[in-house]
DNA sequence: CCGTTTTCCACCCTTCGAAT
DNA sequence: ATTCGAAGGGTGGAAAACGG
């Protein structure tokens, strides 16, 4: 990360945000850190990040094994016990590293707005933006531009940013740069443009199934934008229907979709995957690579236009089944 | 009316298939 | 194997459309 890169000042704007919080806490009290049971704390409800998986998480459940939970995990206390704000992962690699209990700290009395500014910004601190999902960058680039454009909304977490922004000299974060529009101003914090700020902000209107596809790369950035325009119901019966066509969606049949938003039924998702597909020409012949070894010893005296006859007999001898 | 969102278009880069 | 061109995916900027 460049020492005076956009990316940077976010991340330690988050980090000035979360420790400047942690140690109003310990100023409170010298045993803000409580031990609360794993059992006890739900994942935060709209929790928009994936859990580590595979080597990452393992090499956590290492360094917990063997120096237990160094940083507490935020959480807010509920009816039923606690719900995370911040430390997902550790808590999912102490529960497999067998503990029982985990560091926390107890936030109280943070509205809706604030938990979210919790649960996004100290995911920010252990991974940079570009390293996130797009759905995960959808969810951050939501609260940062929400935090922007409605400040008349949420002037409690404005006062709390500006208020850590002015102490520390900090240059334009969007609000005092009101030449830009919000999209623009959030899109300088990441590096983006204006118009890719919105495009991903509009993976955020996605059914789960689809921010899963778009995740893994099973479905396109674009074809997901486009999508994102249909309502809920109709997206479920694309992904439905695409799942049982067995088709991917194309970007033409996205952009079509998307023009039909509002009036798509069973039959309209059906006739998308079903409109004919541009095939491409039937090839005639193709080309492939065989072992010299094999060529010289099978076919080198054989003419080209017996080769392809001697193949489709071996073949057919080889899966025991005529084409 | 003004700010925001969406659309459109030009452009760049990568990928893929066909030709050599 | 290499080269070439077309197509697709993605981006940024400007204009149009939208909404409070």
């Amino acid at each position: 990360m460049k020492a005076n890169s956009p990316k940077r000042k976010v991340f330690q704007d988050a980090l000035d945000l979360l420790t400047e919080d942690m140690a109003v806490d310990k100023a409170v009290s010298e045993n803000g850190i409580l031990q609360i049971a794993i059992d006890k704390i739900t994942p935060f409800h709209d929790h928009p990040f994936r859990l580590y998986e595979g080597e990452r998480l393992a090499d956590m459940v290492q360094s917990i094994r063997e120096h237990g939970v160094l940083n507490p995990v935020i959480v807010r206390r509920t009816k039923k016990g606690f719900e995370m704000l911040a430390g997902h992962n550790r808590a999912n690699a102490a529960k497999l590293a067998g503990l029982k209990e985990i560091p926390a700290i107890v936030k109280d009395k943070l509205t809706e707005e604030e938990t979210y500014v919790y649960v996004i910004e100290t995911n920010l601190i252990q991974r940079s933006f570009t390293d996130l999902l797009p759905s995960e960058k959808a969810a951050v680039l939501k609260e940062r531009h929400e935090k922007i454009s409605c400040q008349g909304r949420r002037n409690d977490i404005v006062k709390e940013i500006v208020a850590l922004e002015g102490a520390s000299q900090k240059s334009t974060c969007g609000h005092s740069d009101h030449k830009l529009r919000s999209r623009d101003s959030v899109g300088k914090e990441y590096e983006l443009s204006g118009s890719s700020v919105s495009r991903l902000m509009r993976l955020n209107h996605l059914i789960p199934e689809f921010k899963e596809q778009v995740d893994d790369g099973r479905l396109p950035f674009m074809e997901a934008v486009h999508l994102s325009y249909l309502n809920e119901e109709e997206q479920n019966l694309i992904c439905q229907v695409a799942e049982q066509e067995g088709k991917k969606i194309r970007p033409k049949q996205a952009e079509q979709l998307r023009k039909q938003n509002g009036k798509i039924d069973q039959e309209a998702a059906e006739n998308v995957f079903r409109c004919p597909e541009k095939s491409r020409a039937e090839k005639k012949t193709v080309k492939i690579w065989i072992d010299a070894g094999v060529y010289n010893a099978y076919l080198a005296d054989v003419g080209e236009a017996d080769v392809s006859e001697i193949m489709e007999k071996a073949l057919k001898m080889y899966f025991g089944k005529a084409v």
